[in-house]
DNA sequence: CTTATTTTGATCGTTTTTGATCGTAATTCG
DNA sequence: CGAATTACGATCAAAAACGATCAAAATAAG
């Protein structure tokens, strides 16, 4: 019941910055500097900060928001249940250095594949999903034509499977598929529900080439069904915390392995995404 | 504005402080100063210590609260509240009546079939759907059988669209299908999409009822592409604003006309956020 | 009543944030 | 394919906020 935004720092305009984004999917920057009354260039700037903190996507002509799960507030220290993030996060910036602008690509449901899809939200590709989570990314979106396999969701993880979906993927190919697995070992990859491993499949089949991206720890754990065999992979996307072991018997393999960096250093204004 | 009686020392000037802090979130230092009538350093000094007890946190501007699970504080979460908004409101409400419990229901993209998803959310249904943001609605609920449609994703809108829904919903069976349009006049009905009135014509025929929900200003109206007659509509939800001219002209037809009321009471803070 | 201790308020130099300008890069349009 | 327009990032000066220091007022003790 007093003034209307009193609260005039630097956290709580970026908070009602990201709701605005939130809101409209897409804004442009005169847009917030209208709607949020200061400068540009202090739009700018707050811009930076929220992308580096992965809730918002910036672009030529205005941000995208690509709203992190975390929804608390949290200041500058570190999460400490960040591990397994950081390198999902490595990961995925690899994993989107593979993807050209205008590519058809195929994404998996997953974490990984989650945050590769923040990575290519804003570029212009074509984008395959049977994930919901994925494709809110880019229903927004202009520069992406986004297809939806269509199926039965899959209640836990958001994404479609089942006959329908694997019907509809007999008629679509990309040029590359991005796959998540819950394990792997020598005997190949590993989901954990056999209608989507059956889906999974089908997705294989549709691509020209199939790019599994896993984190480190998933390495020697199995699960109930497996997936696919090495041979039919042709790509792999680990964190560079694979044991030698493991990168050994890849080289064996005609597999590619690509290792993503781990970035512990603070450098963060270094990364620049073309 | 109050009185500050003998009740002034220290510690009843922090708690009457972190009373502040609390009711509003986040406050400013000369905020503080004006609410509190001591100078801005006795209110630094203040906070100093009250950071040190964990009860508040400083940032370059002011203090945000962290007393106890924080609350997170929206900031301002208001959607501008469109008149219109309440006709679609009671529409859905009519409109949910007409879904018995394990209906199969096919539900159209538009804001008032969202309205109408909010409402269906929980009850035990099979819902089919082409719509992204209804298809979130359901995705976490365990009670719901949910089926996407998959193809192309129209921008603006979040539906798919397209030869591969159209496929799709002819292997398809529902016994419900709620349609929402653009425009209604003499002639039939109509929506901006040349593609979407496709699919939506695809949707009637996959359907035993085919239901239409429109508010009363979409009458008269019409849009650039007709989808369907009058003879193929079932059933049809409007709210009680319609003129009694419409009313007259539907009665002579064989389309049932429900009449949503429109609730006047202030009944707005039943709409839960999941 | 005087003195010592604590609390408060004001001032000043420093740091952070903001807004404007300008050259460069990207996008659009002809 | 080139020109015009728009958006971007970097730089810099002004403004706001901060912490530290010191004097004045209030409180407590001798």
């Amino acid at each position: 019941m007093n003034s209307q935004t009193s609260a005039n720092t630097s956290m709580a305009r970026r908070a009602r910055m990201l709701d605005v984004i939130r809101q409209q999917g897409f804004v442009s920057i005169p847009e917030l500097r209208d709607s949020l009354e200061v400068s540009e260039s202090t739009i700018r700037r707050d811009l930076e900060s929220l992308e580096e903190s992965g809730e918002a996507r910036r672009t030529h002509g205005g941000v995208f928001y690509t709203g992190s799960v975390t929804t608390v507030r949290q200041f500058q220290r570190g999460n400490p249940s960040d591990g397994a993030w950081d390198k999902k996060r490595a990961i995925a910036l690899e994993a989107a250095k593979l993807v050209n602008d205008h590519d058809t690509v195929l994404l998996d449901g997953g974490s990984t594949t989650y945050e590769l899809a923040k990575q290519l939200v804003g570029r212009p590709l074509q984008i395959v999903t049977n994930s919901l989570p994925v494709a809110n990314l880019f229903s927004a979106s202009d520069s992406v034509d986004l297809v939806i396999l269509g199926g039965a969701i899959h209640n836990r993880t958001g994404v479609t499977h089942g006959p329908f979906t694997d019907q509809m993927l007999e008629t679509i190919n990309v040029q590359k598929a991005f796959l998540s697995v819950a394990g792997v070992n020598e005997k190949g990859f590993y989901n954990s529900n056999l209608l989507l491993v059956e889906t999974e499949r089908c997705m294989m089949r549709s691509a020209d080439r199939t790019i599994i991206v896993a984190d480190s720890t998933k390495f020697g754990r199995s699960s109930l069904a497996r997936m696919l065999e090495w041979n039919q992979v042709d790509t792999l996307v680990v964190d560079e915390d694979l044991s030698t072991l493991w990168r050994d018997r890849i080289d064996e393999l005609d597999t590619n392995l690509i290792l993503a960096p781990l970035n512990n250093s603070q450098d963060t204004h270094s990364n620049s995404i073309s």
